[in-house]
DNA sequence: TCAAGATTGATGCACTTGCATAAATTTTCT
DNA sequence: AGAAAATTTATGCAAGTGCATCAATCTTGA
C-alpha cells in the first residue's frame, strides 16, 4: 500500500506547478495575439467550434459544453462575436426556444487570420520548451483529469 | 533531426489539454471553497506567501512576482484583504515609495481554516484522479514551462 | 391531455479585471 | 549634485464575470 497514493507534497507541488504554468504560458499567448491586433482566445476557440461543425452551426448550449464556459458567459461571448459580425444568431427550426449560431465569412476569415500568429504563440511559449515525448506525456497524464 | 521536436498536431494537443485540464480542475475546486463559505483562492494565496516571508511581510511588489499578477490586481487584491481584516498595509521602512503587507492573525486564523477544505477539495478533484508517479512527472515536465 | 418539472437563453446588478496613466520615490548617469 | 530614467503603488474608466432570476419552450408522466 505505501505506493498505491503519491506523496501528498508531491500532489501539491504538482498541482501548484500545473496553474501556475498553465496560467504563465496563457498570459503569454493571449499577449502575443493582442499584440498582433488580435481578439482573445476564447473568441478563436468559438469560431473554431464553429468552423468544425455542421453546416458551420451550433446551438449555443453546444457550446457551453464543448468550452467548459457558464452559461452566461457563452450567451455574452456570442453577443460580442455577433456584435462584431463574426457568427450570426439565427433562430433555431428545431427547438423553439433556442438559437443557433452559424460562422460568417467574416468569422471564417479571422480565424485563418489568427491561426499563424495563435500557432507561432504555442509553438514559442509551450512547444519550444518540452523535450521530445513531453507532448505525449502530458497528454496522457492530463487526460486523466478531464473525464 | 527527424525526432528532434514533437509532431506539431501533439503539441497543439497537448496545449490545449493543459488549458482545459488545468480550467476545470481549478474551476471545481473553487467551486468546492466557495461552497464551504471560504473566499477564492487567490486570498489563500496571498495569506500562504506571507505566513511563509521573513516577518509575516511582504512588500506588494514581492507578491505580483511570485503570484504572477499583475501589478492592478495585486493592489486591488491586497485592498480587499486589508478591508476584510486579513492583512495589515504598513508604510516601507526602507522605501518611501513602497508599503509593506503584514498577515493579520485573523488572517493567519483563515489560512488554518482553508487548508482541510483545499487540501481535499485537491485530492478529490486533482490528485485521486492520478496514477502513481503522474505528480512526479507533471512536475517534471511543467517546469520546463515555468522557466 | 395537461400540469409539473427541466432546459435554453438572456439580463440587471455587483464585483473583478484590464488599460492607461498619475504620483511619489528611488536609482542611475553625467 | 542634478536631471533623466526606472520603480512602486494607486486609481478612473471600460470591459468582462458571477450570481440570481426571468421568460419561453420542451419533456415527462399521471
Amino acid at each position: 500500500m505505501s505506493k498505491s497514493t503519491p506523496t501528498p507534497s508531491a500532489a501539491i507541488d504538482a498541482w501548484a506547478r500545473l496553474q501556475r504554468a498553465s496560467g504563465a504560458v496563457l498570459a503569454r499567448v493571449e499577449t502575443r495575439l493582442k499584440t498582433d491586433g488580435f481578439p482573445p482566445l476564447g473568441w478563436y476557440d468559438v469560431l473554431l467550434e464553429l468552423s468544425r461543425a455542421e453546416d458551420r452551426t451550433l446551438r449555443p448550449v453546444e457550446i457551453e459544453k464543448r468550452m467548459l464556459l457558464a452559461q452566461y458567459n457563452v450567451s455574452r461571448l456570442l453577443d460580442r462575436l455577433a456584435a462584431a459580425g463574426y457568427i450570426e444568431k439565427l433562430k433555431s427550426p428545431e427547438d423553439g426556444r433556442g438559437v443557433s449560431v452559424r460562422l460568417t465569412s467574416e468569422g471564417e476569415a479571422l480565424l485563418k487570420a489568427m491561426w499563424p500568429c495563435y500557432q507561432a504563440a504555442v509553438e514559442a511559449e509551450f512547444t519550444n520548451l518540452l523535450e521530445p515525448g513531453d507532448a505525449e506525456t502530458l497528454w496522457n497524464v492530463l487526460g486523466r483529469l478531464v473525464r
